[in-house]
DNA sequence: TAGATTGTTAATCGATTAACAATC
DNA sequence: TAGATTGTTAATCGATTAACAATC
């Protein structure tokens, strides 16, 4: 019925390679192997060889990896060959680094709108968006067919927030909100938190 | 020898623990169990149990668990009974976001070193906190024994400042930057990025 | 051909879950 | 006492690694 075929710890290494093999063609690199790939991630070889045949045959005995080749296919697995919608959800300065943020449209996103409830942010401008009443976001979001959402208000709301995201027929939430999210399903979430990160650290330091 | 006796991923989950605990305490909350923290997390009663257990034995059958002994044991266990001084490295939108974020201070993090190689903003103020020349920055991370920096500068340059942030001293290093890093084993890197998260989603969707 | 590296299988390793005696 | 929930063991499940035939 439902695939469920691949690992979900297999897809989320493939946006590391992606974005290695990228940064290696940039540097003008034509071929890579496991073995390299893996020296640079500190992954080892057999497991990037394991997670990619999963999805096909995209090596050459011998050789090794075609940069480009293989980057075309992670995009295409990751279905980042297109450019998806994002909405954000709180225009606070997460939400303004994000609306700023140059890094996302050459790997598939584009952020086309931002939400806030304070009167004095709506109608004001983020990177040439502009930012809209957060009661208009259910109806807004549905009506641009928006899967995608970044979600950057204060905790105590975030909740409340997502159900409006999932009604409004939202996928896929990265979520900068310091707390748990329950959500249906089919709607990923993501998560951030930099001292959640933080104190995965502190245990190993004195 | 070296401990290594706690596997890392559960040092991954208690600051999860953590965050739905602190969070029950600030809703008057008084005891909790297993079984509704993993309803609450998603995750199952039992490894919940497991986890906790590799640090000593924090329940009482037939209660469960004092929310806020708890919390100071998790705290004890992650070191974040105590602050850690951070140093955040490039001034762009991230790093002021992250100079500016109040989610750090009730959780064992303080912000005070901010670096910059833009004379524009070398000088300049974020949060109180005057931006300095990341030309002092090995000398003065040095000096004040900061052992924990957030990297939020160009992808390019992100390897060169962690060599040096590493000779300063930092050990834990929570990466905003677009690469992997290469960092000797002493030195713990989290990463973070926002387009990576995504494509962690995209997969999913259709 | 000789050398290199893939894709894949089987073996190993580690993490999660189920189950239950202990006990509050 | 009866009910609830812990801490822990053993069983299950899943992920990683080692090894190698295939082949460029």
């Amino acid at each position: 019925m439902t695939q469920k075929l691949i690992p979900d710890i297999v897809i989320g290494r493939l946006p590391v390679y992606l974005r290695a093999l990228t940064r290696m063609l940039s540097q003008g690199r034509q071929v890579t192997s496991s073995q390299e790939l893996g020296e640079r991630l500190g992954i080892s070889a057999a497991q990037i060889r394991k997670d990619l045949s999963q999805f096909g045959e995209f090596g050459k005995q011998g050789t090794g990896y075609d940069i480009e080749f293989l980057t075309k296919k992670i995009q295409e697995i990751l279905k980042v060959n297109r450019v998806w919608d994002v909405a954000v959800i709180g225009a606070g300065d997460v939400g303004h680094a994000l609306a700023n943020y140059g890094g996302f449209h050459q790997r598939g996103f584009r952020v086309t709108q931002i939400y806030d409830n304070d009167p004095e942010k709506i109608g004001t401008d983020f990177n040439n968006i502009r930012v809209m009443d957060i009661q208009e976001m259910k109806k807004s979001i549905k009506k641009a067919g928006i899967k995608v959402a970044m979600l950057t208000v204060p905790a105590e709301v975030a909740q409340d927030t997502v159900n409006d995201l999932v009604e409004a027929g939202i996928e896929a939430i990265l979520n900068y909100a310091p707390v748990n999210l329950n959500v249906p399903q089919n709607v990923r979430v993501q998560y951030i938190d930099p001292a959640v990160h933080l104190q995965n650290m502190t245990y190993y330091l004195d």
